[in-house]
DNA sequence: CCCATTTTTTGATAATTGTCAAAAACTTTC
DNA sequence: GAAAGTTTTTGACAATTATCAAAAAATGGG
């Protein structure tokens, strides 16, 4: 899906808006392994997947620990740094080969002002974002290992392929051998 | 602290900003105990507290799980259905008397139209609803209940005495018992 | 296609936290 | 200030998950 057209589902694009994005945002590959965003950099950019898996993370006692995977139609930030214009706390790594559409902090606040209507993205991703952590919260306070487990396999199936089963574990905060378990028993 | 005063502390507030806020905010008063929102209401409005405690709960299974406190200079809604204009999951409750000053979402949309200043504000409450939840998940990812009340003590001490056992242990993620355990090992 | 490396699985054991039940301590109300 | 209600503590036991160690399986580069 390219970004125009995730956009189209939620305002419309007027054919004004849809070159201006276009004028402003680049395209760009990212290779599989290579980090995007390292810890203590500002995270000035804004990325939409089109094609690809990227995750954060950070290190807890040296161990990586994945904060979130974003794939095809999200979009991908150290969200934290991006909105307060501080240090990032967390590095962005492309799981895959990614193709991304590349929108800075800048090229955004421009557009909100040039097209109001944009104001609505602005407040959807941080809807979006938001909403993923409450229940990411309710997720690791009332379920066990394995309910996390399973609903995250129905909620993005693809992603237990996709990524390794550490990058997994961490995500739900458990070790790789109770993930390893999980996985055989059920 | 004052609403204004707290402000103060981000941005300058002009004579007239001062005198607008007085003019749309609305100082209410609500006993102990009173509910502030329901769930499936929609919350309209955002709350700054001058004094007093309040919380954020839902049910799971018939029990009460608290989200979140907040206390003196610190602002309570229910973020999501303030912001996404959808149907609360939490009720909004005082656990003491308190002194709030109310703005709603309308309010609040003309003055970042009249005084482009306070978009800063709107950017702050938000970041710090979000900061607060990703320090959350940290903890409950990666601390043993243990770390994770020492942790609330030393952030919010005070919050020891005024909220319950139940409230409390509820909001870190684990039983009464065991809250009570860690309390007197201690 | 094979060796080296990384990832995943399995096993045994320990630590943490939950559950259920009942007693103790504290509050509220009349 | 005593009875009723609520909250907190304690105890015994069970369930879940972590830790450490080693084997098995999968992956990648030459």
């Amino acid at each position: 899906m390219t970004l125009i057209g995730h956009l189209s589902s939620t305002i419309t694009i007027s054919k004004a808006l849809e070159k201006e994005i276009h004028a402003v945002s680049k395209k760009i590959t990212v290779p599989k392994g290579q980090r995007i965003l390292d810890i203590d950099e500002r995270c000035t950019s804004l990325y939409f997947i089109e094609k690809g898996l990227i995750r954060g993370f950070h290190f807890v006692d040296g161990k990586e620990i994945t904060n979130w995977f974003a794939q095809e139609s999200e979009f991908a930030t150290c969200f934290y740094s991006f909105i307060a214009c501080k240090p990032s706390f967390e590095n962005l790594q492309a799981l895959e080969d990614c193709e991304l559409v590349e929108l800075s902090f800048s090229v955004l606040q421009n557009l909100y002002q040039q097209f109001p209507e944009t104001e609505r993205i602005g407040r959807m991703i941080t809807e979006n974002y938001y909403i993923k952590l409450e229940e990411r919260i309710l997720s690791l306070q009332f379920k066990t290992a394995k309910e996390r487990y399973q609903k995250l396999a129905l909620s993005k199936p693809s992603l237990l392929q996709r990524a390794s089963l550490g990058q997994i574990a961490s995500y739900l905060g458990i070790t790789q051998e109770t993930l390893s378990r999980i996985r055989s028993e059920a």
